[in-house]
DNA sequence: GAAAGTCACGAAAACGTTTTCGTGTTAAAA
DNA sequence: TTTTAACACGAAAACGTTTTCGTGACTTTC
């Protein structure tokens, strides 16, 4: 169980100054080829790296990026992971992760943790109780103490930060003028509440695409679902909302749906009441997930290119940690990630 | 842009020593009352947390765990990350997550990098690469310098550390006895190559399943597939080589995949090909996947309980951290979740 | 009134690096 | 021979903590 070796084991093995192993070791001009030779040979035999924990307190960089997330466990967001991790290793750093499930106070926590030098920077999407309650000093205290946040996803515009988003409005509008090209004349919209501010803007891309069109939105096919229920529960209660919109809408003939499961649903419960998808009801979603392509009928979705966003976001923050003269000159920018209609068999 | 304050400022401000400033945080009896006062409403007004790196390097231990995964964008790795973090949370840890991609290469860098003071120990499930190439070393050199490894799921009896496994024999062999027991008389088996440990096992599975019950195993039931084609491709051949396996056997009424997708693929062909699921052909896969329960009809699977393996592994590795008098009595054990047979539609 | 004890605090080392600066030795230049 | 320059190396500070030990100023005790 013999731990690390360390420069002062090598330097009193070899009988030199410690200054003289890291010199010999970074190949500096400094010290004789022989003693570098001696030292090199000795630190590969023994296999010697340096501490990157007493690197980072001497270099006061990490060289380490936090990500926080509402939860891992979503096609979304590990796709997210995804791309942060390769640019992050292609440029040199690591990636230490923190959940708030959704909540608060663990995202509050998680940042402080993190936050007292264990990384330089962080990338995030907010937890919808964040969202909820509209408290953003976490936020904003962590970025007056210098370490900057790049926001991506789930973004609010008090928090000046640089920021990564979907086109959440085009991407509804051009699903929903899809249906309508397709013909459909009495499009559903399954979305959250407002808080979200993706089921929001998509909404108001649902709306506008109608109204472009010359339809009259009605309330009636609008399902607002409240996502505050455990999740059996929510189930349960979605289904029985839909299973009434198709049945108190008799000529419903097409369903966007602000994610995959609803969408899912949506197709499910058409089919059981007889229904033909694509050729009765057709059906679009909004998600990177893999149930999508995976079902039967696969599921025409807007794709939010998830990997991409993490990539995007990984080279704004790395970018901003890497230039050093971050005067008062402060700019942040927002990079929106077009969307893409991919279209499967769930629309003709 | 003002940095973190630290106790070297709070002393200055103070005029008091660095030492005392410590002290007094930590409520130390050596302080008065006042001064404690005086200093611990300082600290909380300008925020004062210590910083982890200055902690680590002198405390050598950094209270965050490595966990290292072929790849993030998965329900069943996603999950065990999830469990992970759950627990190194509660007990004060953590998570720095590193990708392998399968790649046997980027795992060992992966694991250097983290070796180098950065965690405490690893949880960790081996890349497809790895295991073919049978390339232990990385493994046994991280634990020869004192840091404990946990690996999960993918494991392989030649590096000597704890485990915790699926009980994949046992799991599959539930599985196909439910399709015998279900009435089915000829069960094909769709499983991966060998060389993935848990491939292996559930083969082994199937076949004592079958031999339990008298049935000799036919070589044209059991479909192996090359997993080293790229994803599109290999989702061609593998869609051909299920409409071969239907075509010449005609009398198939089960069958047993050892993964979501391949069971899923086997359904849609199955009705594609006219047969109804579960009344002519009854399907069971093998995951914890999200895919199994949205599918229609939903899909019988083997439970794998990704989650709680995460929470187990976890907790292996903090208790061995945190056991100092780890003398030479190492003793390493293999904890075996065991799965569940979850029953939906397409099962009668 | 001297010895002993208590109290409140500071100095310094340690964790493992890197880097600046100083210094002794040798070789080259005057 | 003397001065200067080049060379090779070491001492020490710094990053931010915690902790051991020492010490001066009082207070108590006999």
């Amino acid at each position: 169980m013999k731990r690390k070796i360390t420069l002062k084991q090598i330097a009193r093995e070899l009988d030199v100054s410690i200054s003289t192993v890291s010199k010999a070791l970074r190949n500096s001009a400094e010290i004789s080829d022989d003693t570098k030779q001696k030292v090199q040979a000795f630190a590969k035999l023994y296999n010697y790296k340096p501490n990157n924990i007493a690197l980072s307190l001497k270099n006061r960089r990490t060289n380490t990026i936090g990500i926080i997330i509402p939860e891992i466990v979503h096609h979304f967001f590990s796709k997210v992971i995804s791309g942060v991790e390769l640019v992050a290793n292609k440029r040199g750093y690591n990636v230490i992760v923190g959940l708030s499930n959704e909540s608060f106070s663990k995202e509050v926590i998680n940042m402080e943790m993190l936050a007292n030098g264990s990384i330089d920077g962080f990338v995030l999407s907010m937890s919808k109780e964040t969202l909820k309650l509209q408290d953003y000093h976490h936020f904003n205290e962590t970025m007056t103490q210098g370490m900057p946040i790049v926001m991506f996803d789930r973004v609010v515009s008090d928090v000046n930060c640089d920021k990564v988003i979907v086109d959440d409005f085009n991407g509804a509008k051009k699903a929903v003028r899809k249906l309508i090209d397709n013909g459909c004349q009495s499009i559903a919209l399954i979305t959250t509440e407002d808080y979200v501010s993706v089921g929001k803007l998509r909404t108001q891309g649902y709306l506008e695409a109608l109204e472009e069109h010359g339809i009259i939105p009605k309330a009636e096919l609008i399902l607002k679902i409240d996502e505050s229920l455990d999740y059996e529960a929510h189930m349960e209660a979605l289904e029985s909302e839909i299973e009434d919109l198709f049945k108190s809408n008799p000529n419903l003939d097409g369903v966007f749906a602000v994610n995959e499961i609803y969408a899912l649903l949506a197709m499910k419960i058409a089919r059981r009441l007889g229904h033909d998808v694509p050729n009765d009801v057709q059906v679009i979603g909004f998600t990177d997930g893999v149930l999508s392509k995976h079902a039967t009928p696969s599921l025409t979705t807007v794709s939010q290119h998830a990997q991409q966003m993490g990539e995007k976001a990984a080279e704004l923050l790395i970018d901003k940690l890497e230039k050093e003269f971050n005067s008062a000159d402060e700019v942040f920018q927002t990079v929106v990630i077009t969307t893409d209609l991919v279209e499967r068999e769930s629309t003709k």
